[in-house]
DNA sequence: TGAAACGTTCACATCAATGTGAAGGCAACT
DNA sequence: AGTTGCCTTCACATTGATGTGAACGTTTCA
């Protein structure tokens, strides 16, 4: 599919997928006329990039770790490829996002837990309880 | 304590400190002369407003959210305070950064089971594995 | 008293992510 | 052929979070 389809199917705009290639996240193929060309998977991998980037990760960590990042299933790096170096970025991030991810929980709890005191009876789950 | 201190405890640069309260997240005293005077309780204050911002939300977003966030043991806002549209934020917000969760979680069990694949035998809690 | 360390405000600069628009080529349909 | 819509690159602007420094007052301590 060419931007146009890409972004519509995952609300990015082109600029903003664009910008994803120039800092290495996205490499679609070309077509004769330079024309953009993206498979199947790259719609999950933008939604994949956009979630990160909304969790406060930047694109250069996104660009180190997004190879590692897939379905363990098409594994395609061969170990040899992971340095100690990479293991360790690895394991770092890996680590960092547990922390965003204590903090974010421990919030939400705390609106969670602030929401059943005011109003006991609404359930937390996805029932907006507009009704 | 005054912002130097608050900053050495912290690790948040005091020119953050003062934009934080610009942004109406902090809300120190002052003595005679103008200085800022923080109580205890700013030290967790502060490591939480880093933690969201770090997570991705705006102090926009936090200073909307924050008068929620504090221990339910010391809940000092009656639930008159909380309008139909506050409560529709505090879900809409709890709901988002449940999504943030999810993709960090996701993307830190990927991380995982790739280590896990390409590195077996070490685990993957807080070891580093140095040795 | 004078230096060192701290505080204040104001202002300008940076950086990453994003918005926006110009100028032009390509494709499809009437 | 012309119009409409999508694509290209280039470039400048904006926004939010930070960095940095000037110019100046305060506290502390030798």
């Amino acid at each position: 599919m060419r931007i146009g389809e890409l972004s519509r199917r995952t609300g990015v705009p082109t600029r903003m997928l664009r910008y994803y290639e120039e800092q290495d996240l996205l490499h679609p193929e070309r077509t004769g006329n330079g024309y953009r060309v993206y498979g199947e998977p790259a719609v999950y991998r933008v939604q994949q990039i956009r979630g990160l980037l909304d969790s406060g990760l930047t694109t250069e960590i996104i660009r180190r770790i997004l190879p590692f990042l897939n379905k363990p299933d098409e594994i395609h790096l061969h170990p040899e490829c992971l340095t100690p170096e990479t293991a360790a970025l690895l394991r770092g991030e890996a680590e960092r996002i547990q922390q965003r991810i204590d903090c974010l929980a421990r919030n939400r709890d705390a609106i969670h837990a602030y929401l059943a005191v005011v109003q006991p009876g609404a359930p937390p789950g996805p029932p907006t309880g507009q009704t």
